[in-house]
DNA sequence: GGCCATAGG
DNA sequence: TACTCCTATGGCC
DNA sequence: CGGCAGACC
DNA sequence: TACTGGTCTGCCG
């Protein structure tokens, strides 16, 4: 039998890079069992040692915000306190509730693509996209096995063979994707002819203008949205997120994925209750690091949590960080038009080319 | 079930991309069976058509030869023949028989090194060093069933399977083959303090100092050279061939292989049946190519059989090109000292980092 | 201005 | 057997 | 001299 | 799913 047995060892509760934060369609999975499969083929490779040395420097900065937090005093935070409900006075009262925002993503989008051109992907296929070194997207069925974005697919092939699936690989085609979403923009031109593009499968459309000409809400919006996306790619569904910030409509936009839509009501309350118990991590902005470090130094998992926290965010924090989060955790950012971009400016900044090597040698 | 049928049909004759030529350890597997199942896998790659468009440039090369072949006359191809018989006699009268040259070439060797290093690869395990995109080299219980060299591996892996046994792979690790390269060199040295290293694998040594000094034969020279090879890996077996130039040898360090020794004795006549019914495959410059053009425009597979076409050679061929084939059919090549470098002269030539990244587009 | 970490698709 | 590649931002020295 | 094909490990 | 990477040589324009 050359089938290597995984182990029941636990994998110790702290790792940050097992893939089990929240994801669209991974809401029923294992994750414990997620956890210990990538663990147990993950621990003894080069990139996890690599892994753990860079968790390891962000530990070191913890402790530190952890001392600093420890030694300030109340009067001190006292005053951060004060200085925290002054600036979320202020961010308050500058909120904009007037326009309407759409986040558009597209769903599990390369997969779609692949399945859209090769019928024998349709339905509940277990496939991804990619190689068995790296996948880029998987098809929902295989997502309910823990497989996803940026999973090395011999360990998403073996979460499936656990579970008694085999995984199907569909190489990247990304000249494909790119007609596809060529496609699916003449859509969002219809809505909004200056939508911000974000990535080739996600963009926000201002709706506002669309809303008042035709006299409809956000919702209805969002339906006649993805129904001509759907029309103008033949077959490819997509998920609309629809709020008075593009902050708001992205996490939106994941609320009701695969296929759905989520309004967020352009009223304050509704805008708190609907990002109080979001877990940080849902924030743009708040990825793996900051996410350890506002749990580990806070104790804050969910935006409310955080709020409760403002004094000592903005003790720890610098003010350009700390305003950041404090806006968001209002449910603040991107409410107004993307800056200008100036005539003959190129839009994107940079090209880039990079290919992984070997291992050097000894890292000193 | 995801497995493919391999078909029945025959891959067509005329490929020689198929890892199907003769190389030590491969004597007893089914040609056509892997001839077949090679062809099944290749054959809709943008690797295969590559490879398809460099054969029809090599066909196109072959027809102009054949036509010129066939223009010559009987006049110039007798002129021909006479000037070829003059180069043969004069390279025959200046045969050196005075050197007795060893090749040794290390068994197996990436492979050999990892299963010294490793229990679990010992004795008769199928296993290639490489991945399933490329092997290196093959362990001979692997050759058994077609595995190779410069074999992608999951072709490799499907040779196996089909004849019901599993391949394991085992990555490079260049360093390692490198210490123990070192480790043989102190045994070559034992012989031949200016010993040649052809590779990382292989040498040559010049025996006849050694040989005289201890008054004994070249197969003597070569079994004790094996056995202080052996010892100094703690390990390692190779292959030797004794013979009066380093072509010989070098033709003669395959015949016994593995953990062998095969001497071409010293000799005008013994050189020449040894020779003449070598495939011209062997000769170390006629490669792939060269193999497929002296067949189909002279009729040529063996050393004797291009030696009757001696005069056609001339005809066709360059002076240069030519006198080296000659020379070869022969038995000669390599029997002085190598070129001497001059004082402080690198020994290496050149350095080159490459890497294989996607297709660009269409090439027209 | 270059280097590094972080983030997201 | 195998852990991407592209674009962007901000902090730091 | 640069580009390309062939060869070998 | 997947077809290498390093060194050298000779020919051709
Ligand atoms: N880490 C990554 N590496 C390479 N490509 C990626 C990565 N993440 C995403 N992609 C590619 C593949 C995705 O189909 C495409 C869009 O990303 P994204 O919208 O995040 O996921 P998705 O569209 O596949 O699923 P969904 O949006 O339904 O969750 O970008
Ligand atoms: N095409 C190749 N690509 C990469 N590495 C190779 C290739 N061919 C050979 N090697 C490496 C692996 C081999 O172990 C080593 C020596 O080559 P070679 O002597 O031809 O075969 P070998 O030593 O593996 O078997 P043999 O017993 O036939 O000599 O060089
Ligand atoms: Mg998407
Ligand atoms: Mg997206
Ligand atoms: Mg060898
Ligand atoms: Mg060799």
């Amino acid at each position: 039998m050359a089938t290597v047995r995984i182990s029941a060892a636990a994998a110790p509760s702290s790792f940050s890079t097992l893939f089990t934060h929240e994801k669209a369609g991974m809401s029923n999975v294992d994750k414990e069992k997620i956890k210990r499969i990538v663990y147990e083929m993950s621990k003894d490779s080069a990139h996890f040692k690599e892994q753990e040395r860079r968790d390891q420097r962000v530990t070191e900065h913890i402790n530190a915000c952890r001392e600093r937090h420890q030694r300030i005093g109340a009067d001190e935070l006292k005053s951060h306190e004060q200085r925290a409900d002054r600036l979320l006075v202020e961010l308050d009262g500058h909120r904009n509730l007037e326009r309407t925002w759409a986040c558009v993503d597209m769903d599990a989008f390369f997969a779609a693509c692949e399945a859209l051109e090769d019928p024998s992907l349709r339905g509940d296929v277990v496939f991804a996209v990619g190689g068995t070194s790296m996948i880029s997207t998987a098809s929902y069925a295989a997502r309910r096995y823990g497989v996803r974005s940026a999973m090395p697919g011999f360990i998403a092939q073996r979460l499936c063979r656990e579970a008694g699936v085999s995984l199907r690989f569909v190489p990247v085609d990304f000249p494909k994707y790119l007609k596809f979403a060529e496609l699916a923009r003449t859509a969002f031109r219809l809505f909004d002819p200056h939508f911000i593009a974000a990535s080739c499968d996600e963009a926000f459309l201002d709706l506002t203008d669309y809303c008042a000409h035709h006299a409809i809400s956000g919702a209805e919006a969002a339906t006649r949205l993805r129904h001509q996306v759907l029309e103008a790619t033949r077959g490819l569904t997509c998920s609309v997120g629809i709020a008075s910030s593009r902050m708001l409509a992205k996490i939106a936009s994941d609320v009701n994925k695969p296929n759905g839509q989520y309004v967020v009501p352009a009223e304050r309350e509704a805008i708190v209750s609907f990002i109080g118990p979001m877990p940080l991590r849902k924030i743009p902005g708040i990825g793996r690091v900051t996410e350890r470090v506002l749990r580990e130094v806070l104790g804050a998992e969910t935006c409310a949590e955080l709020l409760a926290k403002r004094a000592a965010l903005c003790a720890l924090f610098t003010a350009r960080v700390a305003r950041e989060h404090l806006s968001a955790l209002l449910g603040i950012g991107g409410e107004g038009p993307p800056p200008l971009q100036r005539e003959g400016e190129p839009s994107q900044k940079g090209v880039s080319q990079e290919r992984t090597f070997e291992p050097t040698g000894a890292p000193l």
